[in-house]
DNA sequence: GGCCTTTGCTACGGAGGTGTAGCTTCAGCA
DNA sequence: TGCTGAAGCTACACCTCCGTAGCAAAGGCC
């Protein structure tokens, strides 16, 4: 009773030295995205997640988008970290194939060994207002620019190579590897990584098998 | 003067019946969507647009939501009576690539010739509160299952054709389709039909090699 | 030309989010 | 042990959107 007449007086939140806050209200937005949606990313939702006002969400960051393109960031960099280890530096001894199916499965088990950074990354295909797109595009546009590059080279001067639309050919194969990515976030056990790797095996097959007749 | 004193008055909206109104209401979120993203849509921004105050709209809709679902239904039906012209009945008798080939021209096309209709089928991958998803989600999974029928048929008992996950495949076309659609509405210059198209029949031709030595 | 139904409007109260100004608490250090 | 600066907190004013209750105008019908 004799509290009830003030207000209940928020308990003071451990104080964080300002790198480590950002990490945790980081962290906070990354679970509010897998439990409830990018669009449920608010200033207020960060800041109570993570047990704090929101004056200290300002004292990060300038607003939501600052926020969510900082985690955007983050992720990406540690998403591209994973990848570093799967994507093949030099192509020229191995099998394309057997290459092209070994980078597909290191994809999807870069996917399942950290399903919210990739949900992040993979599922708001058209959401957050444009500046956070960009960040995407560009790592995806190099991604692209990567693999026409080692297309170019495979099919080298093989006839009819010229017939081949490298780029956008580049555009559907990732786009087509993303899918695959979002099909394993949504339902692992029916998509789980060895059904997509093997279709990944068998379209690449099926090209190189149109070169080498 | 004299009329300051007072609520400027909003002008009276022309009256319309019923019918009318709902169809002029759905033009307004698709124009929202296009302009501004489905994120922009709400029963206020509606309203707003089409020249008219939230209880006109609250009386043809019960929130934002039903409207987004009602809208999706009037342009996703639109949209399959555009492809029902491009998708061939019997496909017993053509080549199958042609087939393949004219399909992806007829939707390229599509899209084209309705652009804002396609933008709000197309890009909200992951937006909309879920009850607006299952509509699209339905559609796209009889499209799947008409295509994983029609690649059955085609492959017959062909050496091999066990071997492919032609459901999977469905899903991995379509998506392919779909993100050629997508980057003729962010592009279409770049990405123009014709283009797209061109690698739609290289895919088909090297599948079908493939199963053709 | 007056009535009555239909369509639209004003006006309210409320929920939730934004960003900021100014006060409080904590911890380390003299 | 008391000062001080950094880190948090409260409180406020503002905005946008939501739904609804009750009033006002149009226009068809007799």
């Amino acid at each position: 009773m004799a509290r009830a007449q003030t207000t209940p007086k928020r308990p003071y939140a451990p104080r964080l030295p300002p790198a480590e806050r950002r990490e945790q209200l980081l962290d906070a937005a990354l679970e509010i995205i897998n439990t409830s949606g990018v669009a449920a990313v608010s200033v207020d939702a960060v800041a109570r997640l993570a047990g704090v006002t929101r004056p200290v969400v300002y004292g990060q960051f300038t607003d939501s988008d600052h926020l969510l393109r900082e985690l955007l960031e983050r992720e990406g960099e540690r998403a591209l970290a994973q990848l570093a280890d799967v994507i093949p530096a030099d192509l020229a001894d191995a099998d394309p194939a057997d290459t092209f199916t070994a980078v597909a499965r290191g994809f999807y088990d870069a996917v399942l060994a950290h399903p919210a950074r990739w949900r992040a990354i993979l599922l708001p295909v058209d959401t957050s207002p444009a500046p956070v797109r960009k960040y995407k595009e560009a790592a995806e546009a190099d991604l692209r620019a990567r693999f026409a590059e080692a297309v170019r080279e495979l099919l080298g001067d093989r006839p009819d190579a010229g017939r081949v639309d490298v780029d956008l050919l580049a555009h559907v194969v990732l786009s087509t590897l993303e899918d695959g990515g979002r099909l394993l976030l949504r339902d692992p056990a029916g998509y789980a990584p060895e059904r997509l790797t093997e279709l990944a095996r068998f379209l690449a097959e099926t090209f190189l098998h149109r070169f080498r007749p």
